[in-house]
DNA sequence: TGTACATCAGTGAACGCGCGTTCACTGATGTAC
DNA sequence: TGTACATCAGTGAACGCGCGTTCACTGATGTAC
């Protein structure tokens, strides 16, 4: 005891960090906060110098799933411009993918929160729908088209049929590997081919 | 207390039915024995003489969903047939309805539990992976075409992108209603272009 | 058909346990002089 | 620069509470004779 205000901030991060992991994997109702603190290398009385609530906690999750979420996106653009791939190809080809499929703790916080999000707080609900909205920005300037709207309706449909081929896979994957690796195949099937010319 | 068998049997399936509609809603983790007896009519002691644990009465609300959201189709299809309506419209029509975003409680459980059901037990993954199965099954046959293999490629698709734009309207809806109205109805306009012409 | 008794669904208190949160305390950090 | 002291991140025990589950008990149902 005894911390810098610097190692406090990170310490502080330390936390919110393990907590995207667990929540996205187990649940946020399912993860106590003894369990969470231990994770992060702590015990649990500190956790209340950083946040007020296990509530706020959640939100601070979301808020930074949000912004990981669309530095990876963005990433992933820069990445294929250095290729000179086709961005909107590669993001597809990897959302549904089965790597993603099993990495639910680093992969995609919208399919990853978005049967909970629903009953969660306030805040992180709205940290949500904000991320979504950009979301759809960000995959709509990926696609070719002179009209915005045009474009931002394809980016919602792809995005999806992305979430729903995903998340039906995962559901299923443990009970029965094979139905969840065709759902997962034919989405990216489907989707690769609705996206066709698509993209500049 | 002394009931009748038909009392007892009747009193087991007023607890799956409360317990689906709870669980669906606030999520199964979050609902205990207490208050879901309670909200079937009856103490929480009694639970023990229906089921063995909480996660056998998960595994038969599991069950009763999937049966139900088969008869729900066979319903809806009968329904159609009698209006001379196309089953396939009418089905995609409802399910990215207001009504259904709404209605979590009765509506699709495949969606409801879309979500969930990674980390419910193993009796219920199984019977949700069977349900959503079965459910491919019963769409192929909705779609014209002479290749069964087809067919169901086409309703697996289908049904993702419904799941999909329906999971994540839910999502938003209440901190922003108007995009979830917009992936709705984006998805509805969506997937009935892609269904045009699939049915017979 | 009537009586005696076993069955078992339902009651409500109790169990140990982990939850979110509070609190007095510790001691290195960081500031004031 | 050195010393005195306030700050506050982290500790670990404790709080009341609701969880899933167990249990002794009740009494109408349903069976045996």
């Amino acid at each position: 005891m005894g911390v810098s205000k610097q190692q406090a901030i990170e310490n502080k991060q330390a936390i919110v960090a393990s907590a995207a992991k667990l929540f996205r994997d187990r649940g946020v109702a399912a993860v106590g906060l003894t369990e969470l603190t231990k994770a992060a290398g702590f015990t649990q009385g500190g956790f209340y110098n950083h946040f007020k609530s296990k509530d706020a906690l959640v939100a601070a999750v979301m808020d930074d799933a949000m912004e990981g979420a669309a530095a990876q996106f963005a990433a992933g653009i820069e990445a294929s411009r250095a290729k000179a791939a086709d961005p909107l190809r590669r993001q597809i080809e990897w959302y549904l993918s089965s790597d993603h499929r099993a990495d639910i703790e680093a992969g995609c916080p919208l399919s990853g929160f978005a049967g909970d999000v629903r009953r969660l707080g306030e805040e992180a609900r709205q940290s949500y729908a904000q991320g979504l909205a950009s979301n759809f920005n960000e995959l709509a300037k990926m696609i070719d088209g002179e009209n915005p709207q045009e474009k931002r309706r394809k980016a919602m449909a792809l995005f999806s049929q992305m979430v729903g081929s995903l998340l039906l896979s995962r559901a299923v994957v443990e009970a029965d590997p094979a139905l969840a690796d065709e759902i997962l195949e034919n989405g990216r099937r489907q989707v690769l081919r609705a996206s066709d010319g698509m993209s500049p």
